[in-house]
DNA sequence: GACAGTGATTGCAGTTTATGAAATCACTGT
DNA sequence: ACAGTGATTTCATAAACTGCAATCACTGTC
């Protein structure tokens, strides 16, 4: 038999998931979620920076797929837009066909200042990578982050929208008409 | 003589900005500052929610001026122009006097991720209360909060130019040019 | 088949942040 | 005089994190 059971960073992720979800995010412990992934405090600390960052394992995936659409978009869409269909291809493959998990994982985030920031720090990230692949598209720095900025401010729109139950329209759809709504606002 | 040294607040933020500007952030204990402050950890916790928001103090000062700002404008300027316009009035009193200040404070902010979590966070919290006050006006919340968030673009791209030592023009010129950068960038 | 090397996990000691509760005592108003 | 206020302090404690050394199934090599 093995050393360890398998996926040690998957039932920690499981664990905190679920214990979040029932108590809340500061009343429960390291330690607890450990215990109940059968590991220890030490090992949860070996995978992730900090009690938080337990909950944001699919940001870097994220952001991975929005920067390699905008560098695989033709470089002749203007810049906002290019953005915007990333983020539109990012949408069917990572939120679409995880509604539920989602929409639970953000319930969670909500309730909760401290990861309110955590998520506020990872967006800011984001920006930041759309900016540099829109710089290596030959665009300006610092129209590049504004860019970025306008196109963050339409994927919040869109999934502030998209996480509410009343809502049915495919995200891709919010998307086109949150950007719409900015250009209308903005102009 | 009184039976403690007056201004403890002001004290203890004199004493943190020094040490997280000779030391670091990290490199600062909440001890060491109350010590160099003449008071205990304790009552720097009495006066502060946390290490970070010593740096903080503004803020809420800001952010009620730029709301005042927004309430106090005509109904009939665009939305977004009643932002920027606030957003030079408080550019005004509480940036363009203290150039050295803000900074010195930019840079502090700048070397520390946990102090650059609490800035998105105090922005974010600007952000909401923009919304708030545009909504009071009688827009529709989801395009307030579009207007807001394209409100604090601007006002990010305008503090980043000003920050630059090279940068010599007002911030409210800075605003303005942030302004129709944004609308050219998004149209 | 022995055997050195790898790497995920662990135990433990220690620092730091943060909070609750009770006590102090100059100052205030009556 | 004297009770009340409130900023401060002391003490105790939980919980978040870190550094370091040790464990030991697994891997590949000779």
């Amino acid at each position: 038999m093995p050393r360890w059971e398998p996926d040690g960073v998957e039932r920690l992720q499981a664990a905190a998931f679920e214990l979040f979800d029932e108590q809340g995010f500061e009343h429960t412990t390291v330690a607890e979620i450990a215990q109940r992934a059968g590991l220890t405090q030490r090992t949860f600390f070996n995978h992730f920076a900090d009690k938080r960052e337990v909950l944001f394992g699919l940001s870097s995936e994220f952001q991975q797929e929005i920067v390699r659409e905008i560098a695989a978009c033709a470089d002749t869409l203007p810049p906002l837009d290019a953005v915007v269909r990333a983020l539109q291809a990012a949408a069917d493959t990572m939120f679409e066909e995880r509604r539920a998990a989602v929409t639970r994982r953000h319930k969670i985030v909500d309730a909760n200042p401290e990861l309110q920031e955590r998520e506020l720090s990872k967006r800011a990230a984001l920006t930041d990578a759309i900016a540099a692949a829109l710089h290596a598209r030959g665009l300006d720095p610092e129209i590049a982050l504004l860019t970025a900025g306008a196109g963050m401010l339409v994927q919040q729109t869109a999934i502030q929208r998209w996480t509410q139950p009343a809502e049915s329209r495919p995200l891709r759809e919010l998307l086109s008409a949150a950007l719409h709504s900015l250009r209308t606002t903005v102009s």
